[in-house]
DNA sequence: ATGTGTATGGAAAGCGCTTTCCAATATAGA
DNA sequence: TCTATATTGGAAAGCGCTTTCCATACACAT
């Protein structure tokens, strides 16, 4: 990578170091136009491209955010990822991603990665759980006492800098919902409790069961992903025994998708047998048939706050992000 | 981000930087064991995190990998980056990623930024275009020239390194394939004829066309997304003047979806009244109803193999990587 | 005891930039 | 005309690391 360097750029321009840096890289200090042209020809002569690397080390700060997610081909994490991406380049950032598997230790690696790498912060997107690894949450300690920002996304308000999600909220509206409509019978597909996002939705499901005088019939334990919610719906279906017009209530689209798919190869269909719910509202998923009652996120809208929250000291921590209930014919339509 | 440093280690561990370094990151010379169990221990009891910005000064090579994509939250593009992800992680990189919309200067801007970041290769994922910006070319040919590698995801063997994807031949394969079913009436929803992807499948559909003695009864430019299926296939069934049968071959699954829903708009149902086949075979897309034609395309390989050609200068260039045609409900089953 | 060869730790140069400090020059005020 | 004050360009230090080169120590053969 050796390239044209700023005193290569210089010593063409017949100037100093300083003087070069001065006109090229932003400095409060602007020198006189007539020798500004000449550094500005030089480095367009030479193509000079500044090595952000020494920039980097020079000014310590990097102009990089790293990005955490689970699954990058998962459409709920690269809606985030866009949001990211596009208020990134507002602010003339570039993202760093790390796509980590629901593994903790990769997890763990891909913030030691960042940290290593200088990030001026860290966007943890659904990422976070119950218990904490330890060995994560002092890397993370450790990152922010260092000035690293750490943004999380769908935490709750208290914990270090978020963008809360209305998760639990949006969960028991869209059962209350349900519920006004006429569905009597539900059941959970949850995904792993030790995921927060996960869980918050399950107890939003189970808050507002219990405030309408319902339990669920059934309540089903499963991985995060397409097929997790297949497998969920089959035993799921099995547990209920064939009842008929049970509304499996699924902690995201891509589960209910599953479960649809589950139920499909059982030779159960949905809406006439069963009701299947969804939440986040996946765009790839809109045209999905039958069309999915879900609770609608804005997912590319969180990924943008939590950009702006990592990115912008004086941004405020924005109130958290209601979900719309939206009602289509995988139930109650 | 002041943080601990190396000569800080040292000092603590009674060392010259010199050993430090050499002890904690790897070097060709193994300091005696005692002394470096010293070492080791001081760095963790500080909590030393190399800086790798001045790691990639003085090494000059980064250990970072970028990625351009149009849209991260397109399926397509997002499950070659999971791809590209995990292959980095096995080299022990990290992955830069650009999402810039069809925009010819946000790719151009990410290719002078990532040529700035010093990243020791470039992927461009489906970026290629007929007549390329020449400003982008000369930066990505400096680039190289600074010893940088530039990898391409289904360019023509010819260029440069690139994954060489059987677009041509899938879609080819594809029209065979069904017209060997039957189907006699084909019209090509077509996606912008600039961008190469596009384009070479579109070539495929019409010399298969032409090779079993059939015209395309129309043809369509769109958007390569959503929108421009879902415009696409209503201008597409306006042209033909509601004519049964007919197939509408769309250059990607995105674009089918949305194709049919465009189709479902005007009352026109699939594959009862018009046919649609995709182009990808995208898994969120699995349980779509009706399941969808088309030509199985082993994305996150893509990516994979595009990474070991940009990170392995060992590696030799894949052969043309084939798709699969699939055919399922939306057309010919 | 002497010479040769081989490990091993440390000093210092340098990677490419930013920024402080200094000296020189230009400008204004009296 | 002379001093006080901006303004401007340049020298040099430093950001945190790697790596070359050197000096020392030690093993062994003679």
């Amino acid at each position: 990578m050796a390239a044209v360097t700023l005193s290569g750029v210089a010593r063409h321009a017949g100037v100093s170091l300083a003087t070069a840096s001065r006109v090229l890289n932003g400095s409060s200090r602007r020198p006189a136009e007539d020798i500004a042209e000449r550094v500005r020809a030089a480095a367009l002569e030479l193509g000079y491209v500044p090595n952000a690397q020494a920039q980097a080390l020079a000014r310590s700060s990097t102009g990089l955010v790293g990005l955490v997610v689970h699954d990058i081909s998962d459409p709920y994490f690269s809606s985030i990822a866009r949001g990211v991406q596009h208020a990134a380049r507002n602010y003339r950032r570039q993202v760093l991603l790390a796509s980590t598997d629901p593994s903790e230790s990769a997890e763990h690696d891909a913030v030691s990665a960042f940290a290593s790498h200088r990030t001026d912060a860290i966007i943890l997107a659904g990422s976070r759980r119950a218990k904490p690894d330890p060995d994560l949450e002092q890397e993370l300690a450790r990152y922010q006492q260092n000035g690293g920002r750490v943004v999380t996304i769908g935490g709750s308000p208290g914990s270090g800098l978020t963008v809360p999600v209305g998760n639990a909220d949006g969960a028991a509206a869209l059962v209350t919902r349900l519920v006004s409509l006429g569905v009597r019978r539900f059941a959970i597909l949850a995904g792993p409790p030790e995921l927060n996002t996960a869980r918050d939705r399950v107890n939003g499901f189970t808050s507002a069961l219990e405030a309408a005088g319902l339990g669920p019939a059934a309540v089903v334990v499963s991985a995060f992903n397409r097929e997790g919610g297949f497998d969920a719906a089959q035993r799921c279906w099995e547990e209920l025994k064939g009842e008929r017009g049970v509304c499996l209530l699924a902690v995201n689209d891509v589960m209910a998708i599953g479960a649809i798919a589950g139920l499909r190869a059982l030779g159960v269909s949905v809406p006439a047998d069963a009701l299947v719910t969804g939440f986040d509202d996946i765009p790839t998923l809109r045209d999905y048939f039958p069309s999915l009652t879900t609770v609608h996120l804005p997912l590319e809208q969180l990924g943008e706050e939590a950009a702006n929250l990592a990115l912008n000291p004086d941004q405020a921590q924005p109130d958290p992000i209601p979900g719309e209930v939206i009602i289509r014919e995988s139930a109650g339509a």
